[in-house]
Parts: C-alpha cells; sequence; structure tokens
DNA sequence: AACTCTTTAGTCGCG
DNA sequence: CTAAAGAGTT
C-alpha cells in the first residue's frame, strides 16, 4: 500500500517522510517540495498504523498552508480530515481555549481581536488613561505588547530599565486588564494564553501530550519563541516533533520570527543531523546558482546549496534602468513580448521591496491596457462594512465587546453624538461595568441611545433559533446598514460586500458543520479572506517580495535593486538586518522558474522627491557570467560598485569617494546634506548632495568642503 | 454630523 | 507626492 504514498519521492524525500528515530529538522530549500514531505508524511504515519488521525498535530502559519495539506491528504487518503488538529497555530490555540475557556479563564464566547481591533482597543486604553499619545504613541505601544506577548512575556515580567519602557509595561498591563474586562483576546493572547494553559494545568498537558504522538511544524524558521515553548509544552519526551524550515528563506523576523529556534531546536531534541532537501523542482540551473551565490554571503548559515536537472536554462537578465518611469516600461514591453509569445499575464510577476513602488508600474501597466492584480491591501473581513456588520453580531454574542459597541453605537447615525458616548464612558468606568450595560442603565431618557438598546435585544432575540445564515442575514438587514450605503455615492461594491457576508456564513457553516455565531466571528478573525482583487483572472501578478514568498512564476521580474530601497535602508542599522535583507533576495530570485529579470533606476521619486540610487550590492554578489545586461543607459557600474562595503576594497579609488551613498555630511555653506550620488571619475568626479531645504548640489568631489557628521 | 483643512509620516505584514 | 488621521469649521 505505502509503496503508491511513496513513489516517486527522491531519496532525501523519502528519507524525511520515513523518519522513524523521534525527532526530526528537515532542511528544505525553495522548491524542493517541502509540503509534499509534510502531507505525504503525515499519510504515511497515518498507513502504517503508527499514529491515528486523532494523534496527529500539524502546524503551519497561514491558512492557505493549512488548507493546502488538508486537501492533498484527503487525496491520499481516504479519511476524514475534520477532527483532525491541522491548522495554523491561532487557529490551535482558538480550538484549545473554546475548549477549556474556563480553565483558560476566558468567557465562553470570548471574541478575538485583529489587528485593527487591537489598535482601537489600545487608543482606548491610553485616553483613559490620559496619556500623551504624542510621546507613547498607540502603534508603538501596540507593537510593544505584541513584542513581549510573542516572546512570552507578561508586563509584570518586563524588565524595564528606563521610566519610558517601565510606562509601556504599565499601558500594558491595563490593556490586558481592559481585555479580560471585555472578554477580548488578540492575536498574540490567543497563544499566550493557551501557553499559560497547558503549563499551569498539568492534567491538560498530559491529557494532549499523549494525544500527539507525532507533532509536525512548517515554516520553522518562522517560529517565535513562544510558538517554540508551546511546541515544547505538547510534546511528551516520548513523542516526536518533524521540523520542516528554511533558515535562508527567514524573513520575518521584524514580525517575531526567531531562526535561532531551528539551532535550539536540533540541541533540545538531540538531532544529529540535518535531512536537507536540496534537489529544486521548479526553476533552472542559472537561476539557482545565482541563489546560491548570493545567499553565500550571509554567515550563520545551516548551509545548502540547491541543485536541478532541468539544466542551465537561460541567462539572468538584468536592465539598468535611468529612471523609475523608464523601469517600468521596460518591465512592461518585456511582458508584451512574453504574451506575444505564449506566455500568460498570470505567470508573470513583478516583484518590489516596498508597496509604493507599485504605483509607477501599475500606472505603466494600466496605460498599456493590460490586466494586472496588485497584492496585499484590504482583505474581505477587514473591510469597514463587513466589520461594522460583524460588530452588531459581535455584540449580541457578547455585550461586554465595548469595541463592537463603540463601532455601532451611532453607525448608521442615531443622534448618539461623541457627547452621550462619553457620558456613557464615564458611567461605564465609575461603576466598572461594559459600555453596553452603562448604556442599558443611562438609556432610558435618551431618544437615539435607547434605539440602540433595543435594537441589540431584539436582534438577541429574534436571531435566536436561526441558522447562522440566516442570523447574519437578519442583522445586515436589521442593522440600517444597507439604506445607509444606499445613500452614499459609491455604496453599491459595499452593499455587495455585505450580501457576500451572508454567503461566506453559509460557505461557513457548511465547512464547518457549525451553526455557532461565536465559531463563525473567530473564522471572520482568524482568517481575513482573500485578497479579493479579481482573482483568477489572467492578470500580471504584483506584490511585495515578503507576499511572494511560497509562490512561483515561469517570469519574474525583481525591481527597484538599488541601494537604501533593497536592501533597504532601515534594515542596514538593524542587527542582522543586512543579512535579512540577502534572504529576502533570495526568496525572491527563487520564485522565478524561466526567466528572471532583475532592474534598477538611477533615479526615482521617493516621497515626492527624486533620490539618486546605485545598485544593489545584491547585483554585485550574482557571478557575471549568469547575468546578460540587456539595454542599459550607463556602460559600467564599476564606479558604484566600489562604494559598497561588501565588494571588494579598491584602495585608489576608494579614496576618491569618502562617502557613502545615504552618509549624512555637512557642508560650509549650504548645512547638513545627504550623499544622493556620484558621476564621472578620476578628477572630474563629482558628488550629489540633498540639503533638506535647499535641495540636490552638485561638487567636484576634489573641491568640496564636506566634512562628515 | 458632514465637510474641509492641516499635519504628518512614509519597509516588510501571517493570524 | 499622497494617504490617512486628527483638528477645526459650518
Amino acid at each position: 500500500m505505502s509503496h503508491d504514498l511513496l513513489a516517486g519521492l527522491n531519496p532525501e524525500q523519502l528519507r524525511a517522510v520515513t523518519w522513524d528515530k523521534g525527532s526530526a529538522l528537515v532542511l528544505a530549500g525553495a522548491g524542493s517540495g517541502k509540503t509534499r514531505v509534510l502531507t505525504t508524511r503525515i499519510a504515511w504515519l497515518i498507513q502504517t498504523g503508527q499514529v491515528s488521525p486523532m494523534g496527529v498535530l500539524a502546524v503551519t502559519f497561514t491558512n492557505k498552508a493549512a488548507r493546502e495539506m488538508l486537501t492533498r491528504l484527503s487525496a491520499m487518503l481516504p479519511i476524514n480530515t475534520r477532527g483532525m488538529w491541522i491548522g495554523t497555530f491561532h487557529g490551535l490555540c482558538n480550538r484549545l481555549l473554546r475548549a477549556h475557556h474556563r480553565d483558560a479563564g476566558l468567557p465562553q464566547l470570548f471574541q478575538i481581536l485583529d489587528a485593527q481591533d487591537q489598535l482601537s482597543a489600545v487608543k482606548r486604553v491610553l485616553k483613559a488613561l490620559n496619556v500623551d499619545t504624542e510621546k507613547y504613541e498607540p502603534r508603538k505601544l501596540q507593537s510593544f505588547i505584541n513584542m513581549n506577548k510573542e516572546a512570552g512575556l507578561r508586563a509584570d515580567k518586563i524588565e524595564a530599565y528606563d521610566p519610558y519602557t517601565r510606562r509601556l509595561a504599565e499601558y500594558f498591563a491595563e490593556y490586558d486588564a481592559q481585555c479580560n474586562r471585555e472578554g477580548v483576546v488578540d492575536f498574540a493572547e490567543l497563544l499566550l494564553r493557551s501557553y499559560e494553559l497547558l503549563s499551569r494545568n498539568a492534567m491538560l498537558r498530559e491529557h494532549y501530550q499523549e494525544r500527539f504522538r507525532h507533532i509536525l511544524v512548517d515554516e520553522f524558521q518562522d517560529t517565535s519563541r513562544l510558538q517554540y515553548d508551546w511546541l515544547k509544552l505538547l510534546r511528551a519526551p516520548s513523542n516526536a516533533i518533524f521540523g520542516v524550515g528554511d533558515d535562508d528563506q527567514s524573513i520575518y523576523a521584524f514580525r517575531g520570527a526567531n531562526v535561532a529556534n531551528m539551532a535550539h531546536f536540533q540541541q533540545d531534541m538531540g538531532i544529529e543531523e540535518v535531512i536537507k532537501l536540496t534537489q529544486n523542482y521548479r526553476s533552472f540551473g542559472t537561476i539557482l546558482d545565482a541563489a546560491n551565490a548570493v545567499i553565500s554571503h550571509n554567515s550563520n548559515r545551516l548551509g545548502k546549496d540547491l541543485w536541478t536537472t532541468a539544466g542551465r536554462g537561460e541567462l539572468i537578465r538584468h536592465y539598468e534602468a535611468p529612471s523609475d518611469l523608464d523601469e517600468a516600461r521596460f518591465v512592461v514591453e518585456e511582458i508584451q513580448g512574453l504574451h506575444r509569445e505564449g506566455m500568460a499575464y498570470a505567470d508573470t510577476a513583478v516583484l518590489y521591496r516596498s508597496n509604493a513602488q507599485s504605483r509607477v508600474i501599475e500606472h505603466a501597466l494600466f496605460s498599456a491596457g493590460m490586466p494586472y492584480r496588485v497584492y496585499g491591501g484590504l482583505r474581505f473581513f477587514e473591510r469597514a462594512e463587513i466589520k461594522h456588520a460583524l460588530a452588531y453580531l459581535r455584540l449580541i454574542a457578547n455585550h461586554d465587546d465595548d469595541n463592537a459597541f463603540l463601532r455601532v453605537v451611532n453607525f448608521p447615525t442615531r443622534g448618539v453624538g461623541a457627547r452621550t458616548v462619553e457620558a456613557i464612558d464615564a458611567a461605564a468606568r465609575a461603576g466598572g461595568v461594559s459600555l453596553w450595560a452603562a448604556a442599558c442603565a443611562q438609556g432610558a431618557g435618551k431618544k437615539g441611545l435607547a434605539g440602540f438598546v433595543q435594537l441589540i435585544e431584539a436582534l438577541r432575540i429574534e436571531t435566536q433559533g436561526m441558522s447562522l445564515a440566516e442570523q447574519v442575514e437578519h442583522v445586515v438587514a436589521r442593522s440600517g446598514l444597507i439604506e445607509h450605503y444606499k445613500s452614499e455615492r459609491d455604496g453599491e461594491d459595499r452593499i455587495e460586500n455585505l450580501s457576500e457576508l451572508t454567503n461566506a456564513a453559509t460557505a461557513f457553516a457548511g465547512e464547518s458543520e457549525s451553526q455557532d455565531l461565536a465559531d463563525f466571528l473567530a473564522h471572520a478573525a482568524l482568517e481575513a479572506g482573500e485578497h479579493e482583487a479579481q482573482a483568477g483572472q489572467d492578470a500580471v501578478q504584483l506584490m511585495t517580495v515578503h507576499a511572494a514568498k511560497g509562490l512561483e512564476f515561469m517570469a519574474v521580474f525583481i525591481t527597484g535593486l538599488e541601494e537604501a530601497l533593497f536592501p533597504h535602508e532601515n534594515s542596514l542599522t538593524e542587527v542582522d538586518g543586512l543579512e535579512e535583507e540577502r534572504r529576502l533576495m533570495y526568496v525572491a530570485i527563487t520564485r522565478a522558474r524561466q526567466r528572471l529579470y532583475l532592474t534598477h533606476a538611477a533615479q526615482r521619486m521617493l516621497h515626492g522627491q527624486p533620490r539618486y540610487g546605485l545598485p544593489s550590492r545584491f547585483l554585485q554578489e550574482l557571478p557575471a557570467e549568469l547575468v546578460q545586461t540587456i539595454g542599459g543607459w550607463r556602460k559600467t557600474s564599476a564606479l558604484a560598485a566600489e562604494t559598497m562595503e561588501s565588494a571588494p576594497p579598491a584602495p585608489s579609488r576608494a579614496a576618491a569617494l569618502p562617502y557613502r551613498v545615504g552618509a549624512r555630511v555637512q557642508h560650509p555653506r549650504y548645512g547638513e546634506g545627504v550623499v544622493a550620488g556620484y558621476q564621472g571619475q578620476g578628477a572630474e568626479a563629482e558628488v550629489r548632495v540633498s540639503f533638506p531645504k535647499i535641495g540636490d548640489k552638485w561638487f567636484i568631489l576634489e573641491y568640496a568642503r564636506l566634512t562628515p557628521c
């Protein structure tokens, strides 16, 4: 039987799939069949009777990855995957907390705050404490809270050596208190809460440890400190963790990912040998060589090189554009050419480091009348009208949800102004009760408020006994949202989305076999929905490099390959920042199957001003024989190369270029400025300096009276 | 309560 | 430049 399952696996994959000596770490390169290994292993474990479906715990980071695993698994095995613990960290923690909400100290119908909700909750805390939000920015506090929770730290465990941090910790504590009062948890809280639940409750912990004989973890390099500890807590000494990841694709340190977990895992589990999947099934050899070459400039790697049997393929194409406009024009023309040769638009992707860069490319595509799709932006459950409708539903499920209350108490407007809300807020704080309770108490006198209270109560009663979809439909219809959007100029889309919400509820009820409103609300928070825009059409794919991780395309354009943009200037001041940028470059390169374009622009508009960038150091890190320069307005970028730290030193001319681009310099007449670029060579070399007020100035390098500052 | 003006910030973003 | 958020105006 298992023959079918294992057929077609290469020796490395086979070794990983059938590993039977305890915990394992699989170093899975890009395009090496990682998902296949994970799912085949689960199927193999079940089919060979080593574990029952209930005994498997498989964790991913995205809903998409979890879905894919489930789909592939049900194709491999005739089992019902429902009830199996396969999902995202957050989804599984949610499941755990719902099942044991009492032990976790949560109300049964606790609600989940998404990032937006969390930010407004944070703002409310700061307002209640009368904090100067200039000094303590809500966003900063939000990320402070999340960073600490991701490291497993509550407010009282934070070591604050300065008054500022001490204050932040205080506000953190107050925020948590507010969440507890309101019966809501944020994303990080889902994890921390379930970690604490398991660590405090030995009975529960042992129950799950006994149950999950095999734990499998996808994208191990993206795990946070807390997630790693959570996994260790769930694993009995006799059970195995199978971790799959790629340290070279670790690009999420900024949101708490801790690559070091891979090394810790090796030590903690006594793993002697890492299984490496290095055969790549995606790209041609030239592309892989380029990726290998770039990433080899990083230190602290576990180490691996990708290879293929597919052959060399085409050279990488490098285009040097005079400006961002020209870069976009080039990309458009190339895609048109590819399309004429039969390539689908959807097989081409344009990647960039930051979202702002998409504008120019979008404009060029639009002018050329070509279809395109931009990834990112608002997702379905994040749209304002959907959040409004959900707020009504949340308030029915949990009256104490102050976030939801504030969102809709006066939307659509019903004469409950800021003054009234303030009064409710004061009463609620004085009485230590929720806004809802305070509103009920004083609502009688005020027309609008009384109407709101009655509406919510009526909805609660009316929806009892209804199916989930009926409840959603009913609440949307009675909330007045549709009437409100009818009178708005471009409200049609919003009304359409609201009716789509009913469809989403129907679909959810069908998939999960749950008619429970709380389940649906959790689903809405945990799965914000796809990025809607014209999915499924044949369109050029535009996205950031981060968003491209895990995807592949026949042809890939990596644009904006300039110093200070990619690698991003902000990363240069961060610890290991440059290495993370290089991994980002590695991810970008390995998205391409057949053809890879690298482009950079000498001049680019940034923040409304022209910026002059040198070619990215990553271009220099590519072996010249893999790259073919096409077009190009300048013969060589050798001059540029020599200003770069990572380039081999060229003493004679390095002395001639005393400042890096981006370096701050002082000029006796114009004051402080930033070096924006160089032009010419030798005695004619000129330096361009940007001054804040005055703008850009060219100086003959030899005579310019510049001093570093 | 809608509208307008001003100010400000601007890397990447799963759940 | 430009989008978003906050403040101020009608």
